[in-house]
DNA sequence: GCATCGTTAGAGTTAGACCA
DNA sequence: TGGTCTAACTCTAACGATGC
């Protein structure tokens, strides 16, 4: 069926012409024709007889109110997506009849969240799963809302993706107050936009309860407003927990241990979640780290603790490593060397470790030596720079034995100085090797 | 229905100090 | 000057339970 068939058959009010209307007059007719379609098919699926409950099946006008519903629902989504560049001739093209699920509840959401709140159609779809509107006022607020507060489109669109049922709060009771909070202790409304965006289920928690005590605690700690905007952005989980009760005991844990504001400061705000544990759970790791020889003072110390919290990782690394023939002393000399090589996965150990002893002949006990080169991504640094260290290494270019943070951590610019640049009129098809469009075997 | 609470897991990059 | 190592920093992702 045509949709401007269906439409002039069961919905002449909405004066579909074949001229080019105006996108937001159109918009809303379409969303008008929805609501009647739902209607009329409501009142058409109703069995004809009560010996015949199925008789819905065999009734055309039925078929044809299903067939609207799904070609209004395309007709809305199009329009959003193609209407500034092709003309008003898609009306009178065929459209598929997928399926006669498709509700009414959900296409207006569906458009709603396309056209006010900026989602992608398929974003979209996904985010209409989690919402049901009734009515588009109180949305319509939260979203006034947002704009006043100096969220741009593209924060309004993440922040609904993220938390779609922010959009039924009520935003002069709940949402108001917070903002102007954070206002008052010094918040521009950019930087407010931005930390909420990446952290929303902030405004989730009790102004007067978590938001309030949970600032002044952080103020007291990181003492700059930066720092705690950071610390705000990154550890959306770990804000949404009462810090009077988690962190003020282990705060002074720490500190009746010998770890310097700074450290502490940066568990704050790199590893947050280390703070929500059981408080006899994170004494353990404290005292665990202490005597595993990490010295206090250092910010080691609570990458430490935060990795040997992690305990089900830990152990996981622990086997892991011990596949590869390290001994308990090189394990815990690599976690001693970068503490994060015990809070990786599986997966990620077993393809570096693969990549580097098999593939590349390192021995598989001096990586523990270099434990925070296992860290670098597989495929954008490691396979590239060793790579060309192969290339260099046979043709003798280089000494065999480079230390693999030699390979690894120098910065990017030093690496092509002195593993690429430098070589470039020996081997010409080094930074192809590099940038892998050359084989090493070519090269 | 809405507001709030509670909970982990994983991946990556770079600057700079120190030493031979 | 190059190699080695330490330290610091950045980023992403959801959902079930509970209370009012």
């Amino acid at each position: 069926m045509q949709v401007l068939t269906y439409l002039e058959k069961y919905y002449p009010e909405q004066e579909c012409s074949h001229e080019r209307p105006d996108l937001e007059t159109w918009k809303w007719k379409m969303m008008g024709a929805l609501v009647g379609v739902e209607a009329r098919l409501q009142e058409s699926l109703k069995p004809k007889s009560r010996n015949y409950p199925h008789s819905w099946n065999r009734n055309e006008e039925c078929l044809d109110h299903m067939s609207g519903i799904t070609l209004v629902t395309s007709v809305l989504t199009w329009t959003w997506c193609s209407y500034s560049r092709r003309s008003h001739e898609w009306l009178h093209q065929e459209v598929a009849i997928s399926s006669p699920n498709s509700s009414n509840q959900d296409s207006l959401a569906v458009s709603y969240l396309i056209h006010s709140c900026g989602l992608s159609p398929e974003a979209a779809i996904s985010v209409s799963k989690k919402v049901q509107f009734k009515t588009l006022e109180r949305p319509n607020s939260v979203l006034a809302l947002l704009r006043n507060h100096g969220f741009t489109k593209t924060q309004v669109a993440q922040f609904v993706k993220v938390n779609p049922s922010f959009l039924l709060s009520d935003p002069e009771k709940t949402l108001l107050p917070k903002l102007q909070f954070f206002q008052s202790v010094g918040f521009s409304n950019r930087e407010l936009a931005r930390t909420l965006t990446s952290n929303p289920e902030i405004l989730f928690r009790s102004l007067e309860k978590h938001i309030i005590p949970n600032y002044n605690i952080l103020k007291s700690v990181l003492r700059s407003d930066e720092k705690i905007f950071a610390a705000m952005r990154r550890a959306r989980w770990a804000f949404q927990t009462d810090f009077r009760t988690y962190f003020i005991p282990k705060i002074a844990f720490l500190r009746e241990h010998g770890v310097p504001e700074p450290c502490i400061a940066l568990l704050l705000t790199s590893h947050p979640q280390a703070m929500t544990r059981r408080y006899d759970q994170f004494s353990e790791a404290v005292i665990e780290v202490k005597e595993m020889g990490f010295d206090p003072s250092k910010s080691m110390f609570v990458l430490a603790i935060h990795a040997l919290l992690n305990r089900g990782i830990w152990n996981r690394c622990y086997q892991a490593y011990g596949k590869w023939g390290w001994s308990k002393n090189d394990i815990l000399l690599a976690f001693r060397k970068h503490p994060q090589c015990m809070n990786l996965s599986e997966k990620k150990i077993s393809e570096v470790m693969d990549f580097l002893v098999n593939k590349m002949g390192w021995q598989s006990t001096a990586i523990a030596r270099s434990s925070s080169g296992i860290l670098f991504s597989l495929e954008k640094r490691t396979i590239p720079r060793c790579s060309v260290i192969k290339v260099l290494s046979l043709k003798g270019l280089i000494k065999k034995n480079l230390s693999l943070l030699t390979v690894l951590q120098a910065p990017e610019k030093s690496f092509l100085k002195n593993f690429v640049t430098k070589y470039e009129e020996e081997v010409p098809q080094l930074l192809g090797v590099y940038r892998g469009t050359v084989d090493v075997l070519e090269a």
